[in-house]
DNA sequence: CGTTCCCTTGACACCGATCAACTCTGGTGG
DNA sequence: CCACCAGAGTTGATCGGTGTCAAGGGAACG
């Protein structure tokens, strides 16, 4: 079943007539290979992409060369709401695996937004979640350090996975390398993988294989500051 | 007039009708004391707030005691949009100075929304470019130096007030403490200090009886890599 | 005229960056 | 099947930006 309507459904009652509006809306999707960029800065895409499988993450690059990650994206999760009310998009998204995304044809999406007010509540709903993860990065950046920095996003990411269903019993696939989790953390490569290696040697986590083992939630979650309230779930 | 409706009028046209409903929609306003929380954690406001005049914050609060701001809010700014679609606030609203909030019944305004397309297109607008200025905080947080990260935010709130009418040739009102822009910042005061000496020094900017002179916004904006992009004016 | 914030400055410690080398793995082609 | 190679992970040594601690100065306010 489509990842944004079981997303949505853990919070909002769809009527059928609802839910099958929003699969049409999905109805042409297509994939994308891994590090390929679904939107990118500057755009005025004429469709709202969702991500149906795979990883991708905002980001935005700067003059000397460097990125910053500024959000991961899971099935689920709409890559360019932005671009139906915005001139152009001010940031990129690419394919962090590769990756299957729908396409919603953008004034499709903006009517079906004005006739249908349980759906534009929808997606207000993904937005506003959005908004409040980007609020929790700031907060997690700004005043953790490296591990706990690295604890509390893999907290975030094994939280939003249940809310998919791609969590089992403390595992999330998590095909994501040691520079992208820098790029995502403000840390470099090296320091995440010392991070790594403490959380692993005190039974916190462990990220191996590109899957992510939560050993110990609940002092991982505590060593991070985690509190899910900010995921609305 | 109307910070709100000024900042809209920027960038969407409104007809009359529009105008006055939003400005019937803030008609009640009341003050708040500086230091008061204007919403907080957890509430469930069955009111959102606009912020007519003054400056305010969001941040959340640690376990430790520190806070993360991770926005400065100025007048047009909307507090707590997240009341209208999520079950409570994830974050505070302080009041930096005193201001003066318009209150706007949530229930009402859901149905302005449903009810004038053009309003509803107005306040994604305003979310939507919420959310940009939170990514690109990520953005200054994760990347930038200390100097490069003040910079940037004093080209951000330059441009930002600019908007509203706030801005006269070059400087702003910035009634924020050194131990606020610490808490954005993700820095330290005596850090915040000593970085705006640099910037001082170097003829930068100044930052003096709570007033933001830009001295050369050029050379400033360099230095910060500001790209005014995100803020869709 | 004292008190309270806020700003300022110095000395020192430490977290994370940088630079560099090596290992491991999976994929590719001879 | 094996040799090679590129990307990713790992680890050590050293450097630098920022935090911490501490003390003092200045302005607003009762």
């Amino acid at each position: 079943m489509n990842a944004l309507v079981k997303r949505i459904e853990r919070s909002i009652a769809l009527v059928d007539e609802d839910r099958r509006v929003l699969e049409e809306l999905c109805g042409s999707s297509r994939t994308i290979l891994r590090d390929r960029d679904i939107v990118r800065e500057g755009d005025r895409p004429d469709h709202v992409h969702v991500l149906l499988d795979g990883w991708a993450a905002r980001y935005k690059g700067l003059i000397d060369g460097s990125r910053q990650i500024t959000a991961f994206l899971i099935p689920g999760d709409i890559c360019d709401m932005e671009a139906t009310v915005l001139q152009h998009m001010d940031h990129s998204v690419t394919a962090l695996t590769e990756v299957t995304v729908a396409s919603m044809p953008r004034e499709r999406l903006i009517e079906v937004a004005r006739t249908r007010p349980v759906l534009a509540q929808a997606l207000w709903f993904v937005t506003m979640v959005d908004a409040a993860v980007a609020r929790s990065w700031i907060v997690n950046i700004g005043r953790r350090d490296a591990q706990a920095r690295i604890a509390h996003l893999a907290c975030e990411l094994h939280a939003r996975m249940d809310v998919v269903g791609l969590a089992t019993n403390g595992a999330i696939d998590l095909p994501v390398t040691q520079n992208e989790l820098g790029d995502a953390l403000g840390l470099t490569p090296v320091h995440i993988n010392r991070s790594l290696k403490r959380l692993r040697d005190e039974g916190l986590m462990e990220l191996r294989n590109r899957t992510l083992a939560i050993l110990d939630g609940g002092r991982l979650a505590h060593s991070a500051g985690f509190d899910p309230g900010y995921l609305h779930r």
